[in-house]
RNA sequence: GCGCGGUUAGCUCAGUUGGUAGAGCAACUCAUUUACACUGAGAAGGUCGGGGGUUCAAGUCCCUCACCGCGCACCA
């Protein structure tokens, strides 16, 4: 017996060198393990692409969580014999990563994006990210993660550029992606354009006003921002409210705080008779709804009176003023000219933005957006709900895809929630006012537009400024990381993926925008099953996050208790789909797990090693046996159906309630015993047990596993990594 | 407003197609150098949020209410 065992369990020791040696066999790759026999050519594939973690950080919670579940379906499915791909990769995350690195010169040097220049910001933020890169991939290894290296993947790679430029070109010609004057999510602090999804809501205390524009203005409307109205075009009532119905059609004049204003009376549907006073300033260049309403009634859109550092830009008193104070001035105008009729105070929702923590100010600009309401034809489909040569849009193939089952996700809840969103879903906004990230692929000369993976040739052409969203190469990552646009053996073998498991977060921002790439450009499902997980939280369930400074790092958990300890803790216990408490005590818990299975080991190499082998089991032991053959059937039901946690758990509740606590103690007289038959037997059953375990267990705990059957004196050296499953599929 | 979760032992949570309520931790009693003190044995702890229904049988299915989280939308 190797002297290891006389002392306790210490993953310090071993865990770094194993992970090391895995490597080093090259068994994470696929192609390898084909090579080398251990899976078979024409083995069915199984494969997972990491949701690739932003280079703005480090690891967290979140990720060891993440990273430990895909590595137990992982794990499991190679020793099944699948070819088995777990493909990583990194996400430039383009506003998160500029703003951060943009906020550290700001504190340094005193600078900003502008005084350094395009060139050289871009060149400091992609400094930044590969350092960043660097340590969160060194911390993924930690995890034990059997990831195939050699196929790293980073969104702004050269193969990633080509996909995304293509992916763009495609849509445009498709007339899915298109340049337009819309109202945009304005973020006033960082200066860019931002997704409905980007959006947070916060509840505040408003004051709600209600005022004539002028004082032969015949109707009242009440607002939360005054200021605003100086870009009023219309007031707009319902339709058959008895109140104004005599005023719609007619138009006025007044001066409102020094601007001339142009108002016509509209009817239109939309408006609540019940809420204020039943109508509505319209100020169509600052309002997703006013907006709307202008399009319906054919009024003036382009009365901008705010510019996009959030400051009044019009005639008289209120110019350049910021729009808070420009508030406040209204109103005090307004009490002058007694053309204020009451203020009640309310509470309102203010959208913010989710980085940035600005809050949003609605402007009409010219960007580029994603049709998700325009039909058009998917030439060939392989997704089960959509023929091929069918018309559909993109908000209908991503609903299809999950009504169908095409894309299976077993949480019913989640499936709710994703409809939900799709119903609400508008066209997507893509393009961004940063500079690091995919420039968008569209070149301009006076009227011209051309758009291309390459520059167009001949003179005067000059390239879009923007970047695109972070989410949209993001969204063809299941792709991409395979080599698309090319037609690589990778695509054909590993395309669509098995699985996606991401936090129920990103289920709208992330997932269902595969899906529409997916299913756009190759007529296929991203991954057969999306498994949605919670959040971990801390003890007393509130979200890890910098301010609170509660945040737990992962890699102090693994210094103090060890990675399987770690993994098992946020494993065992844990329906999926539900938030998850960290308890520290838990984690600690699975460490002196770890070490019960090292003297398991310990005992039955000290005691059950004799040179005499039985060739059967009597019958106790035969009984035993089936009992943990039964075990074993149930365990692999369990993980098969996604129950990891229950799996996890019935795994340590045998090794430590069945094996240790009756097996081995009812096994200690008997191994001491004379009876030949009975003992060799057992020496026979604990083997085998524990041969067997450690293998069920191995892709839950694989570092305490592969150093335990790396010391099995029956075992050749190969990993257990690579050791078959001990329960066969049918 | 619309929607999604959750409510089970002191705490954190499991509970698969309905079939005698489970685990870990904590607390309690005992054992004391054992493969392992990163230990073992034992006992205690629950009208499964409230109410109603379906059923031979409900933690599980249906209805309803309450409370706690969360998401989406939003009214000017």
């Amino acid at each position: 017996m190797d002297e290891k065992f006389l002392k306790p369990y210490n993953p310090q020791e071993s865990e770094a060198r194993t992970y090391e040696a895995w490597q080093e066999s090259g068994y994470f790759n696929p192609d390898t393990c084909i090579e080398k026999g251990i899976t078979k050519a024409n083995a069915e594939p199984f494969s997972i692409v990491l949701p690739p973690p932003n280079v703005t950080g480090k690891l967290h919670m979140g990720h060891a969580y993440e990273d430990t579940l895909q590595d137990v379906f992982i794990r499991f499915n190679r020793m099944l014999g699948k070819k088995t791909l777990w493909l990583p990769g990194t996400d430039s995350a383009a506003i998160a990563t500029q703003a951060r690195v943009e906020k550290n010169i700001k504190k340094e040097e005193g600078l900003s994006r502008h005084d350094i220049g395009r060139d050289e910001l871009v060149d400091r933020v992609s400094a930044f990210a590969k350092e960043s890169e660097e340590i969160i991939l060194s911390q993924i290894r930690r995890m034990g993660a059997s990831l195939d290296w050699s196929r790293y993947a980073y969104t702004l790679d050269e193969k990633r550029n080509l996909a995304v430029a293509t992916a763009f070109k495609r849509m445009y010609d498709a007339g899915l992606i298109y340049r337009g004057n819309r109202i945009v999510n304005w973020d006033p602090k960082g200066q860019t354009t931002i997704s409905d999804d980007e959006i947070v809501h916060e509840e505040r205390q408003a004051k709600l006003h209600t005022f004539r524009y002028s004082k032969d203005f015949p109707i009242p409307v009440a607002t939360t921002r005054p200021e605003t109205k100086v870009g009023d075009v219309a007031v707009a009532v319902h339709p058959d409210d008895a109140r104004y119905k005599e005023f719609v059609g007619k138009e006025y004049e007044a001066i409102f705080c020094d601007v001339p204003i142009h108002i016509t009376v509209v009817a239109d549907q939309e408006v609540d008779p019940e809420f204020g006073t039943g109508a509505v300033g319209v100020t169509p260049a600052h309002s997703q709804t006013d907006w709307d309403i202008a399009e319906r009634h054919d009024l003036p859109k382009d009365v901008v009176v705010i510019n996009e550092y959030a400051k009044m830009s019009v005639t008289g008193r209120l110019n350049n003023m910021k729009t808070t104070d420009a508030r406040e001035s209204v109103v005090a105008w307004l009490l002058e000219e007694g053309l204020l009729e009451k203020s009640e105070d309310v509470t309102q929702n203010v959208s913010t933005a989710e980085r940035t923590g600005g809050i949003i100010e609605p402007l009409p600009k010219l960007q580029w957006w994603v049709a998700v309401n325009k039909p058009f034809v998917l030439p060939h489909s392989t997704i089960h709900g959509i023929k091929s040569g069918e018309k559909t849009t993109l908000k209908q193939l991503m609903r299809t895809v999950v009504e169908s089952g095409a894309v299976s996700i077993p949480q019913d809840g989640f499936r709710k929630t994703y409809f939900h969103w799709i119903d609400n879903l508008h066209d997507w906004c893509i393009s961004r006012q940063i500079w690091f990230g995919h420039r968008i692929p569209a070149w301009y000369r006076s009227d011209e537009v051309s758009v291309g993976t390459s520059a167009p040739s001949g003179e005067g052409w000059t390239q879009e400024d923007d970047v695109l969203d972070t989410w949209f190469s993001s969204s063809l990552w299941t792709f991409s990381t395979l080599g698309w646009p090319e037609e690589t053996q990778d695509m054909k073998t590993y395309h669509p993926t098995s699985l996606m498991s991401p936090a129920y977060e990103i289920l709208p921002l992330w997932v269902s925008r595969m899906i529409l790439m997916s299913g756009f450009h190759l007529g296929e499902v991203p991954f057969k099953t999306v498994m949605i997980h919670g959040l971990v939280r801390d003890k007393q369930g509130r979200k890890f996050s910098k301010s609170l400074n509660n945040g737990i790092d992962p890699l102090d958990m693994i210094e103090k208790y060890g990675t399987d300890a770690l993994r098992m803790g946020l494993l065992v216990g844990t329906s999926i789909g539900n938030d998850i408490r960290f308890d520290e005590n838990k984690i600690k818990g699975y460490k002196h797990f770890a070490n019960k299975l090292w003297n398991i080991t310990r005992f039955i190499l000290e005691n059950a090693s004799s040179d005499l082998k039985a060739v059967s089991y009597n019958e106790v032991d035969n009984a035993l046996k089936k009992s943990f053959d039964e075990l074993a059937e149930d365990v692999t039901k369990d993980i098969e159906e996604y129950r990891v946690y229950m799996a996890a758990e019935k795994l340590y509740h045998y090794a430590w309630h069945e094996l240790a606590d009756k097996i081995i103690e009812e096994s200690k007289p008997i191994l001491q015993g004379n009876d030949m038959i009975a003992k060799t037997s057992r020496e026979l059953l604990l083997n085998e047990i524990l041969n067997n375990l450690l293998r069920l267990l191995h892709p839950f705990m694989p570092f305490v596993t592969e150093e335990i059957w790396q010391s099995l004196p029956s075992k050749d050296k190969e990993f257990i990594m690579i050791a078959s499953w001990p329960v066969t599929i049918k």
